[in-house]
RNA sequence: UACCCGGUGGUGUAAUUGGCAACACAACUGGUUUUGGUCCAGUCGUUCGAGGUUCGAGUCCUCGCCGGGUAGCCA
C-alpha cells in the first residue's frame, strides 16, 4: 500500500478530525506540503512505557497515516541522573509491539553539542548569563505566582566573563549546582517559567550514551524545542502541562534565529478509573516490590498489558474511540475492557473451562462411551475451524450454575430443572447428593434426553439454559491467574489526609486459581488466547508457561448481564 | 490573589465552521441466539449561568460561575 492510499483510506473513515488534524489540515491548506510534516514521540528513558504514553504514540504516528509525513523516536535523554539504557530499549519494544516503526531514532544527547553552541550565540548576544545562585536563592528570586522576582546580582556580567565562566563550566571547574546558565529574559513576566530559565546545569553523573563527556547538561526547556527545530518537526505534540512553556518554547527559537520553526500543540493527557498513571507512583510500586515488576499484569505499563494478553489492536481502537482534545477527563475503565472484549470476540478461539466446579452424572448414558461432538472455534469466524470435544457420562459444571432454589427468571441447574450442555445434550436434575457433614452439594444426578443432540430441541417443550462443562476423564487442570484492577478506587490518586495511595491497592487484584479445561487446551502454547465460554478472555502467558504447561492470565471478564440483574435486584 | 487553558447526556468525543445536537461506552426496555457472550431495536441532554448580536447561537461578543495547570538546577 503506498503512502497514498492509507492517507485516503484513513481520511475515507468519515470520523471527524480532532483539533490537531483541523490545524494541520489548516496548515496544509495555507501551503505547507503534507511530506513536509514531521513529529515525533519524546519519551523520557526513565521508566516503562503506560497507556498513557500510548495515546501520544497512537497519535503521533497515527496523524502520519492519516495526512503523510514522518515520525521520529526521540529519546528526551536531558537528565542522566535519572535515566537508564534499559530504558530505551523497553520503550522501543513497546512501541513496536503498538504497531508502530519510527522514521529515524534520536536523542536529545545528540544534539548537546549544537545546544552549546546555540548556548554560547545566546550568551553573545546578551541573552544568557552564568548565575551564580544556589538552588534555593534562585527560588527566592523567582518571586510567587502573585509577586513578581527579583533581578539576580550576575545578571549583569560581561559577555566576556559569561563566555570565560560558561566554558569553565563545562570543563567541570565547579561543583553541582554551584552555578546555571540563565536565560536572560523578564523577572517580572508573569508567566513564571519567563522569569531568566535555568538553560544549564551542572550534574557529574554518568550520561548512559554520552558518558562523562559532560558535566553541564541542557533543561527540558533549552533542549526540546531546539532538537524539534533540529529534526524539522512541523508540529510539535505535548500534553497540556507545558502551555505554559510555549512562549519559552518559542522564544528560545526565536533568539536562536532559525527560519522554520516547529510549533507546540497542547492536548490532554489520558487519566483511566482505577488507574495510577503517575510514572513515579509506577516506579515505586515495582521497586518496591508490590507488583511482580514493570510487566505486572495489574499495571497500565504498556509492558504489562501485553503481559496480561491485551492486543494491540484494542489499544489502538481504545485511542480511536476516546479521542484527543484539550478538556481534562477521566475515562471509564469499561471503555477500554469494551475495546478489548470488540476485538477478542472476533479473534479468539472459544473453549470451555470449569472455575468452580461440582460432579453432573448422566445415569442414563451408557458408562463406557465417548462421544465426540465436533464444535466451531469461533461463532464470529468462519476461517477458525473446528474442534471435537468428548461428551461423557460424568461431566464438571460451573457450581455457580446450580441453585437448590432456582430464583425467578433462572435458566440453569436446579432441583428438577432442564438445561442444555453446551454443544451436548439436555439433561434434567434428578437427584441432587450433599456432603452429610456440611450439607455442601457434591453431585448433580441427571438424564439425558439422545434426541437433543446438535441443537435440537426437545419434543413439546424448550430449554433456553445452556452451561458450559469438560468431561470428567480427561479434563486438564490449568492454573489460572485472574488479575482484576489493582486499585479498589476509581481515583486512586485523590489521597484524602494522611493517605498513602499504596492504601488503595486491592489485596484481591491477583488471584490464583485452578480451572479444569476441555482437553484441547493442555496444548495450548504462550501468546494464545481464547475465550473460556460464559467466562471470559485468557491469555497464555509466556513469562510463566512452559512447553505442554500453559498458564493462564484473565484478560477480560465476558459481559455478565445475570450477574448484573441478580445484583441489582438484591 | 498573577498568568495560562478548559466547560456539550452518567462518561468520553462530534456537530458541514452561524442552520434539525451525532457517535461510542454506561444504564434501562424489548428482540435474536446452542455463550444470560455477540448482534439488533428503543429510552435517557432545550450544550455551566446571565445578557447581547442575528431571521437563526453549542458555535460570535460581554460579564459572571465552576474546573484544571504553573512558583525543579524534573520532563
Amino acid at each position: 500500500m503506498t503512502a497514498s492510499e492509507d492517507i485516503d483510506e484513513s481520511l475515507a473513515g468519515k470520523r471527524s478530525l480532532n483539533f490537531i488534524e483541523k490545524k494541520i489540515q489548516e496548515d496544509i491548506a495555507q501551503g505547507l506540503s503534507p511530506a513536509e510534516l514531521q513529529f515525533r514521540f519524546p519519551p523520557e528513558p526513565n521508566g516503562f512505557l503506560h497507556i498513557g504514553h500510548a495515546k501520544a504514540i497512537c497519535l503521533n504516528f497515527g496523524l502520519v497515516k492519516g495526512h503523510g509525513g514522518r515520525c521520529n523516536l526521540r529519546f528526551d535523554d536531558t537528565n542522566p541522573a535519572k535515566e537508564e539504557q534499559k530504558f530505551v530499549e523497553s520503550i522501543q519494544e513497546d512501541i513496536r509491539w503498538l504497531g508502530f516503526e519510527w522514521d529515524e531514532l534520536c536523542f536529545a544527547s545528540d544534539y548537546f553539542g549544537q545546544l552549546y553552541d546555540w548556548a554560547v550565540q545566546l550568551i553573545k548576544q546578551g541573552d544568557a548569563y552564568i548565575c551564580d545562585l544556589d538552588g534555593d536563592q534562585v527560588r527566592e528570586f523567582r518571586g510567587t505566582l502573585n509577586e513578581p522576582g527579583k533581578n539576580s546580582p550576575f545578571r549583569d556580567r560581561s559577555v566576556e566573563e559569561n563566555l570565560d565562566l560558561f566554558a569553565a563550566m563545562k570543563a567541570g571547574e565547579f561543583e553541582e549546582g554551584a552555578r546555571t546558565l540563565r536565560a536572560k529574559i523578564d523577572m517580572g513576566s508573569p508567566h513564571i517559567v519567563m522569569r531568566d530559565p535555568v538553560m544549564y546545569r551542572i550534574q557529574k553523573s554518568t550520561h548512559h550514551r554520552t558518558g562523562d563527556d559532560w558535566c553541564i547538561y541542557p533543561t527540558y526547556d533549552w533542549a526540546h524545542g531546539q532538537g524539534d527545530a533540529i529534526e524539522g518537526v512541523t508540529h510539535s505534540l505535548c500534553s497540556l502541562e507545558f502551555r505554559n512553556h510555549r512562549p519559552l518554547y518559542d522564544w528560545f527559537l526565536e533568539k536562536i534565529g532559525l527560519e522554520k520553526v516547529p510549533g507546540q500543540t497542547e492536548f490532554a493527557r489520558l487519566n483511566m478509573q482505577y488507574t495510577m498513571m503517575s510514572k513515579r507512583y509506577l516506579r515505586q510500586l515495582v521497586e518496591e516490590e508490590i507488583v511482580e515488576g514493570w510487566d505486572d499484569p495489574r499495571l497500565p505499563t504498556i509492558a504489562g498489558l501485553r503481559r496480561r494478553g491485551v492486543t494491540p489492536e484494542a489499544i489502538r481502537n481504545f485511542m480511536e474511540t476516546i479521542g484527543v482534545a484539550k478538556f481534562n477527563s477521566t475515562i471509564e475503565l469499561t471503555v477500554f475492557e469494551n475495546s478489548i472484549r470488540d476485538h477478542l470476540n472476533k479473534v479468539a478461539p472459544r473453549r470451555m473451562a470449569v472455575f468452580d466446579r461440582i460432579k453432573l452424572v448422566i445415569t442414563n448414558f451408557p458408562e463406557d462411551l465417548q462421544e465426540l461432538i465436533e464444535v466451531d472455534n469461533n461463532p464470529e469466524d468462519e476461517t477458525a475451524g473446528t474442534r471435537s470435544i468428548p461428551f461423557e457420562r460424568e461431566v464438571w459444571v460451573e457450581r455457580d450454575d446450580f441453585r437448590m432454589e432456582a430464583p425467578r427468571k433462572w435458566r440453569r441447574l436446579a432441583p428438577g430443572a432442564e438445561v442444555r450442555l453446551r454443544y451436548g445434550y439436555c439433561v434434567t436434575v434428578k437427584e441432587v447428593v450433599t456432603d452429610p457433614q456440611s450439607g455442601e452439594v457434591t453431585e448433580l444426578q441427571c438424564e439425558y434426553d439422545p434426541d437433543t443432540s446438535k441443537g435440537r430441541q426437545p419434543e413439546g417443550r424448550k430449554v433456553r439454559g445452556i452451561i458450559h462443562w469438560v468431561p470428567a476423564s480427561c479434563a486438564v487442570k490449568i492454573p489460572v491467574t485472574l488479575y482484576s484492577p489493582l486499585f479498589n478506587s476509581e481515583a486512586p490518586d485523590q489521597l484524602t489526609e494522611g493517605q498513602s495511595f499504596l492504601d488503595g491497592i486491592d489485596p484481591d487484584s491477583k488471584v490464583e486459581t485452578e480451572a479444569l479445561g476441555e482437553p484441547s487446551l493442555a496444548e495450548a502454547s504462550s501468546g494464545e488466547r481464547f475465550q473460556f465460554e460464559r467466562i471470559g478472555y485468557f491469555y497464555v502467558d509466556p513469562t510463566r508457561s512452559g512447553e505442554g504447561s500453559p498458564h493462564f492470565n484473565r484478560i477480560a471478564a465476558l459481559r455478565d448481564s445475570w450477574a448484573k440483574q441478580e445484583k441489582s435486584k438484591s
